[in-house]
RNA sequence: GGCCGGGUAGCUCAGUGGUAGAGCAGUGGACUGAAAAUCCACGUGUCGGCAGUUCAAUUCUGCCCCCGGCCA
């Protein structure tokens, strides 16, 4: 009889869809599809996975991942990537191709996937698109054309000094349009935004990002699970990666040479293990922040995935 | 059983005779070559319960309940 008071959260997504009626769903799909490609997104710690394999083993599928921290070598605890006997012969590409300092932005995994799928689809074979990096699989699925202006390390080095507020300022003058949508404080965006016209010589980034005509008939497929129901997914999943030689992964990442500071560890987890480690982080709190760092992420994908109309989202724990 | 502290947002706690605020947590959103990144916005809660004083009580008083500590 007390109403009860909640946090505002947005409704969760619906229909959730029963494993038959996704089957339905599927087999509907690839009889229409001439390019077909099933894409498997969500939060992390969702289950994404072992779904994928599922429908892999039913559907003749090959696994292109697109978890942009499970392109690095020797990160693997950490990531939760995919075990060898999990795979259940199912091939899977992208995974395990970079070493931690190394890079592979947007622009190059779009080549390297784009390129997967067609050769999959030569072997008569469904390509399926795995992962929680929502830029990525929106890069393929939309086929994003990313203005072809590589970064230029010479050219944000010289902007090194620069605060953001000054930055900010030349984009205003520069590329208006940009600037306007761009927060005034995201440095990377306005790196980026500036970069592409200082270096095409004058070209807006807003001009030049479109999406060209689609490649690929996509089914998107969401994995949900409530955000409370997930938080405890994450917690079991921390708990779990920290039991089973996550610091003797990250030990010898640091014993490589690599230290918080690569590119590579921009993922969560990692960094805090580090820390720990070295001895500037208790353990507790370093495992305390990695499930925090997680949760967030979660959000962040929820709140991405959230506004797509035509997803199929999944339950996999109903 | 007696004495002393406390009970205020999910947590840790400020604070005021005119129905309240900070940190953390959390929530909503943005996202085209750094994306597990980066950035923006958001604080109503029976101020433990009941009664009394008062124009007015979360604030003062009394009783009760709960949690710590000390003494028996």
């Amino acid at each position: 009889m007390s109403e009860k008071k909640k946090v505002h959260r947005a409704p969760s997504p619906h229909p959730i869809l029963s494993k038959e009626n996704l089957s339905i769903i599927i087999d509907t799909f690839l009889r229409k599809a001439k390019k077909p490609l099933i894409a498997i997104v969500g939060p992390t710690a969702s289950g994404k996975t072992s779904l994928s394999i599922q429908i892999a083993k039913k559907w003749k599928g090959e696994i292109i991942n697109a978890d942009s921290r499970q392109f690095y070598k020797g990160m693997d605890i950490g990531t939760a990537k995919i075990l060898p006997e999990e795979k259940q012969e199912v091939p899977h590409f992208l995974l395990d191709f970079l070493n931690p300092d190394e890079q592979c932005p947007v622009a190059v995994f779009k080549k390297l996937a784009d390129k997967k799928i067609e050769e999959i689809h030569k072997r008569n074979h469904i390509p399926m698109l795995v992962g929680g990096t929502g830029l990525f699989v929106d890069a393929i699925r939309h086929n994003f054309c990313i203005p072809k202006i590589p970064p230029q390390p010479e050219w944000r080095k010289q902007k090194e000094g620069h605060t953001s507020e000054q930055l900010y300022k030349e984009l205003t003058e520069k590329d208006p349009h940009a600037a306007k949508c761009i927060d005034k404080k995201n440095r990377i965006r306005i790196l980026r935004a500036l970069e592409v016209y200082d270096v095409s010589g004058g070209n807006k980034i807003s001009d030049l990002q479109k999406k060209g005509e689609k490649k690929w008939d996509t089914l998107l497929i969401g994995v949900w699970q409530d955000p409370d129901a997930l938080a405890l997914a994450i917690k079991k999943r921390t708990e779990n990666i920290w039991q089973s030689g996550f610091l003797q992964e990250t030990q010898s990442l640091l014993e490589k040479g690599y230290t918080e500071e690569t590119p590579a560890m921009i993922a969560h987890g990692y960094r805090e293990a580090m820390q720990f480690l070295k001895g500037t982080l208790p353990e507790e709190e370093a495992k305390y922040q990695m499930m925090r760092n997680t949760r967030r992420y979660a959000k962040r994908q929820r709140t991405w995935w959230r506004r797509e109309k035509k997803m199929y989202w999944v339950n996999p724990t109903i």
